[in-house]
DNA sequence: CGCCCTGTTGACAAAGGTCAACTAGCGTGG
DNA sequence: CCACGCTAGTTGACCTTTGTCAACAGGGCG
């Protein structure tokens, strides 16, 4: 590892209490952080109002890598002890890692792009089966058709079983939100489609989360 | 992106019919390949007897990049349509991204490793939720001891209710695999929890695949 | 010392897994 | 070219697991 690891890095040290908010899913990513002590906690929008928290992160891990493919923070990330981490600005992480489209950089831009498209799903195990199926749609669909894989497959996929998906795709078709043969699932309603994906905590109002987390400075 | 798309690149080009298993879990990762058409999907061994299909790979993405930090696949892929994949091998990929430890490649490594092993996790919506619990545990647990996080933050990993959690915790205790207090939880016994963690589809037998997939050469 | 927050336990309802029968499309072979 | 049989998918009835609602207990902090 050498570089990031040891603590004689040129990344910044920086130590915040339990239960502060390190960064908000959603604002610009301007810093990236190595997780020197501590551990953390991050959490997504899962499509419907919900948040979903879906891994931890231990000493040794890197924190907002998206920062370096995307504008925006992927997660909410929240310090379940005490922690040590050392950031360095997005700016200036861009300069140490070299020139773009050296070999190395495009892999890391590649495996960090999959990366974030993939760990959203990876959160839902929650909602009904017909909303996890809606949101798959949603998500998978190009030009208006999810991807022609064997209904077995998207079953897996979903951590649902054919019979299940089946009563599923078969209520979305009751709704007129899709149209689907025995290989094929089409977007008929897209609005249909979303309200299915969303609908259920629609009560839930935002969590305004009256500060109250954030610890002594 | 540049160097990767594009067609003009140094990796080989191969083509692979519909239904073949592209690479297997487990198997010395010698290749890494860069998906130029077709869908696939991976799958993996999780913890118990089963195989959970996790997720697709479209045209863009990069199939087995763990074979950069890891001596093994990480997943099994098929090939749910005709593929052409650019494939290079693990050595002369790591000789094409430059020397080991300049910052970029620090930091692929480390992306990486993360990557490899938060995956797992993802799989499991399956399994009943004293199950899941049993993984989470001989996953996590250091020193015998399982991270000390609120319940509600493993119930919420869980993609289950604290109430549940509550539930499962008190079965495993039951077995004498685990002893818990309020905010801790330490490992009394690994065969026990082995044995909550795997059981269930205990007579599944290996699923021993008889060729039959692997179409026309 | 008492309140509040987190976790535990109980009773009930609903979603989804299980088992089983049935249908449709596709490939194969006559 | 048609018929047959096979596999993937669908539908139905039933039962287990988990979510829901509610009451209660134990620790920590003011």
């Amino acid at each position: 590892m050498g570089t990031a690891t040891g603590g004689r890095c040129t990344w910044i040290p920086r130590t915040r209490p339990a239960g502060s908010r390190l960064y908000l899913e959603g604002a610009p990513a301007e810093r990236v952080w190595y997780l020197k002590e501590g551990t953390v906690v991050l959490s997504r929008a899962n499509g419907a109002g919900a948040t979903t928290r879906w891994t931890l992160r231990r000493p040794g891990d890197l924190l907002a890598p998206e920062a370096l493919v995307s504008t925006g923070y992927a997660d909410t990330a929240e310090a379940l002890t005490p922690v040590t981490m050392c950031g360095m600005a997005r700016t200036e992480l861009d300069r140490w890692l070299g020139p773009t489209g050296s070999p190395s950089r495009t892999l890391l831009s590649l495996v960090l792009k999959t990366r974030c498209e993939e760990t959203p799903r990876r959160a839902s195990a929650d909602g009904t089966s017909t909303r996890r199926l809606a949101q798959w749609i949603l998500d998978e669909a190009r030009g208006g058709e999810a991807p022609r894989v064997p209904r077995k497959v998207v079953a897996d996929l979903l951590g649902m079983l054919p019979e299940t998906l089946s009563r599923a795709l078969a209520k979305l078709q009751a709704a007129g939100a899709v149209k689907a043969d025995r290989r094929t699932i089409r977007v008929a309603d897209v609005d249909a489609l979303l309200r299915a994906a969303g609908e259920a905590q629609e009560d839930t109002d935002e969590d305004p989360d009256p500060a109250a987390e954030t610890a002594a400075p």
